[in-house]
DNA sequence: CCTGTTGACTTTCCTTGACCATTGTTGTAT
DNA sequence: ATACAACAATGGTCAAGGAAAGTCAACAGG
């Protein structure tokens, strides 16, 4: 096995291990495969492609970075996924919690979770009854995922 | 992280604890941060440039200080409003045609529009009481488009 | 050929320091 | 008291250098 497999095995494990979005230096990798820093970019560009479903991101100059982030293919179903398992109820802890996984694995943009976030926060529901109040933000949750995501 | 990303998070975090306006030392702020002074111009000419929307004026000699303020951009204004006329209830019909006026008036896009109307449907709020029902929709309506700022 | 590998050169972003400009304060001559 | 000169206390500008990442063309091996 060439190199470029090899770096981009290990950044497709590093991937899986980091839920989906990882940020990494390009002479580092480069170091630890001990090869020219512009063999990396060739493993984004055949490998990491937005074909393939990846998006890169970089910066340049001191602290510069590359990130990487799979997007989701199957979104819908994953989408139908996260649906199921919210349930009834659904807590404003976990609620921002599921927001942000689904940002990491692609399925929504940052954007669209904060106004998710707004929507179910406390301060929007601070008049329903606290019975009620979890089951209400599992509606509206579910509600926004399925018409407008 | 680089020191001019730390310099402008804490500025970012003094702002919004100042409410928007916040006035410092630049020499101070060098001292706290370890650097040199000028790294202190070059944060603010990167990082709160009018184009982001910050206005920065200063003054120089004994007792001088730099001003940061965060620009209140004319769609704010009109949200603000929107969101003060709104008032304490309201209808689904409402909402819809408040959210089609934002999106026509180009203070929101139409996919923040979708979510607005998913969050607020009688669907996602099937559960709260009709007596409380239209209270809880614009206290949603209200709490996203404050986020959608 | 086609894919991978390498390195010289470029571009972008950040950091530093020398030098400049403006404002306020203090002391002195009138 | 007033005017002015020196000095102290700020902030501003700019250019040089360093630390990443990007590009591209040449070369290598199956």
């Amino acid at each position: 096995m060439g190199i470029t497999d090899m770096i981009a095995s290990f950044i497709h494990d590093a991937l899986e291990e980091a839920n989906g979005v990882l940020e990494l230096q390009r002479s580092d990798l480069a170091q630890r495969f001990n090869c020219v820093p512009s063999q990396i970019n060739y493993v984004m560009s055949t490998r990491f492609s937005p074909e393939r479903g990846y998006i890169v991101e970089s910066r340049r100059g001191g602290g510069g970075y590359i990130r990487i982030s799979r997007v989701q293919v199957d979104r819908e179903t994953l989408l139908m996924h996260v649906i199921n398992a919210i349930g009834a109820n659904l807590d404003e802890t976990s609620a921002r919690a599921i927001a942000q996984n689904l940002v990491n694995s692609g399925a929504i943009d940052s954007n669209t979770a904060r106004l998710l976030t707004a929507a179910t926060s406390h301060r929007a529901l601070q008049q329903v009854s606290p019975a009620l109040r979890d089951t209400v933000r599992a509606d509206i949750f579910k509600q926004v995922l399925l018409y407008a995501v």
